[in-house]
DNA sequence: ATATTTATGCTCATTTTGAGTTTAAATATT
DNA sequence: AATATTTAAACTCAAAATGAGCATAAATAT
């Protein structure tokens, strides 16, 4: 019998100040590959299989998450188990690929995910009623009440929104009513898994869900964003939800930029990836105070408007890489 | 061929105010057992898994990491994947084992970890002074320099401490030099690993070192903590460290306490996972701006002292724990 | 010459954090 | 019974971090 585990990466890299990923086979695969008695490590595993399918040299590796697959089983019955990636490409190494390898907009997976020009209009016109309406579907009135509330806290929505659609029931206990009701970037995974469970993702075996009575736009599968096979879009979104929140208190960022570059361009890359605007003084500050980067003397010429400073990552920050978690077990 | 894939648990359980891990076989492995075609899902091999070694209920459980053991291979040459978990498990609910089950004190298998009476002094007398000496090991002055840092870092040392041992070269750039000298509790596992990669751990295929100068003294073997077999110690380090990082900012300590309880016992909970001392007022603080607890209205009869207040958490916070990561493929 | 654009320096009110002191309510000691 | 000890819990205060904005500088566009 043959192996029953793969491993699947995700490669992101930032060209145009778009957050991308590496797919092949249309847009509709990452790329993945099984995992062979040759390799030494699940990490080995990925740069082979990477390398061979897409030609793309890469750097920084850290281990996602674990699926399994149950529809997709060897001749023992086993299921295939496959151990996802995130891989981090700098700009500048983004060439030559095969030609089946296409570097994607991440956006185009996840369309609700892009604040970077405000709240897109299809969560309030479409997303967020068609989600009240499948909490309306459930039973049990705790569980619709669990679901409301829910959805307020993944969508970041006040409490108006979700109260209308069953009579008025205000606050539970404390007055702590308005505090979550933000759009938390990292919640990329719970909001897709969200739109799962309801039914309102191609992928989903309830896909299209039956409890419309606001009717589904004749075009929602391109609106909710491009299918891919298997699981390989909930890869993505664990993907950019661990690197929304790493970013945080981590300088990954550094994997995904070029050698020299300017304050600006740095904060466009964050702002790529966390699909929100961000504070230009108080990004700066923070740059300062945590004495990542440094200046090279020289300035970028501009296209219009005063030349920026450039800047480069302090080498001797590689170090917090090596405290980064690399688990190789090598053992005797 | 039999399957690739077994999954790995850690179950951890504060009993006594001390955080413990459950252990089969004398404690020297976490439970365990292959992936087989029956389990749903990963969860579900975890679950039937610990049931049939321990007869432990478990509730929360979530994946931590997957390893690869290529010195365990099945007969057509694939090595083992394995896949850990980490459970909590509540502490009344840890009786009735099987025989062959044990609690032990985590700290047992890691007792430079325990600073709730001050640090360790095996960190002062021997650790550092056998890592300083691997880190000359090194052929490379460069590889020399780093491992220094690197020290510093895990260990939470005075630049002092680290300079001593070869000619004295100060702070290479700016002025950043004492900021992150202190012990970052979360960081078990990068401690874990430079002890293993120096030899210093049982388990390493390099133990004991060859490059004593500092000879280790006769009862080492005892002071380094319990061994464990395959890299199971390791898989016990990443359970540590993904709690301590993630109770900072998830309530997990739910999943670990009675159902009512003191603010003290919480601290000492808390205290117990993260190996340091808190600051009792402003743990309370903190706690109420969370909003995560209420009186039940009771008062405990202390053994001494004033009667402290009981409080249960928020039944309304299970919420959040739905918004944590459960992530079950369930597909077509 | 003037408007527009981008970069960067600086201010200020508010919130959060770290580290206490003080008071309360029980048991232990003399 | 009076006093010390122990644990709980309320409150204070300075330092640091954060959020939001204004002011100035240096380029290009009109």
């Amino acid at each position: 019998g043959s192996g029953t585990t793969e491993v699947v990466a995700v490669l992101v890299a930032i060209t145009d100040h778009i957050a991308r990923v590496l797919t092949v086979d249309q847009g509709k695969l990452l790329p993945n590959g099984p995992l062979m008695p040759l390799h030494r490590s699940l990490q080995a595993g990925v740069r082979q299989w990477v390398e061979e399918q897409t030609q793309q040299p890469l750097g920084y590796l850290e281990q996602l998450y674990t699926f399994v697959d149950t529809n997709r089983r060897n001749v023992d019955g086993h299921a295939l188990v496959y151990v996802s990636y995130l891989g981090l490409v700098q700009e500048t190494q983004t060439q030559a690929l095969q030609s089946k390898a296409l570097w994607r907009d991440w956006y185009d997976y996840f369309p609700w995910e892009n604040h970077l020009d405000g709240m897109p209009s299809i969560i309030t016109d479409f997303i967020v009623p068609m989600l009240l309406e499948w909490a309306d579907t459930a039973e049990d009135s705790i569980i619709r009440q669990r679901r409301r509330q829910r959805i307020g806290l993944c969508w970041g929505l006040s409490e108006e929104f979700l109260t209308d659609s069953e009579f008025i029931e205000t606050e539970p206990v404390g007055d702590k009513a308005d505090e979550s009701r933000e759009w938390i970037a990292e919640h990329v995974l719970l909001r897709y898994e969200m739109l799962y469970e309801a039914g309102l993702i191609p992928e989903a075996p309830n896909y299209p869900p039956n409890y419309q009575t606001v009717e589904l736009p004749s075009d929602w599968s391109q609106r909710i964003g491009i299918p891919m096979y298997y699981d390989h879009r909930r890869v993505i979104a664990t993907a950019i939800s661990r690197l929304r929140a790493k970013i945080e208190y981590r300088p990954l960022i550094f994997g995904l930029m070029p050698d020299v570059f300017t304050l600006s361009q740095l904060q466009q890359s964050v702002e790529a990836l966390s699909g929100i605007r961000l504070h230009k003084q108080n990004f700066r500050r923070l740059l300062e105070s945590q004495n990542l980067v440094m200046e090279t003397g020289e300035s970028s010429s501009a296209q219009r408007g005063r030349p920026a400073k450039l800047y480069r990552f302090r080498h001797d920050i590689e170090l917090q890489s090596l405290l980064m978690d690399s688990k190789l077990p090598k053992r005797k």
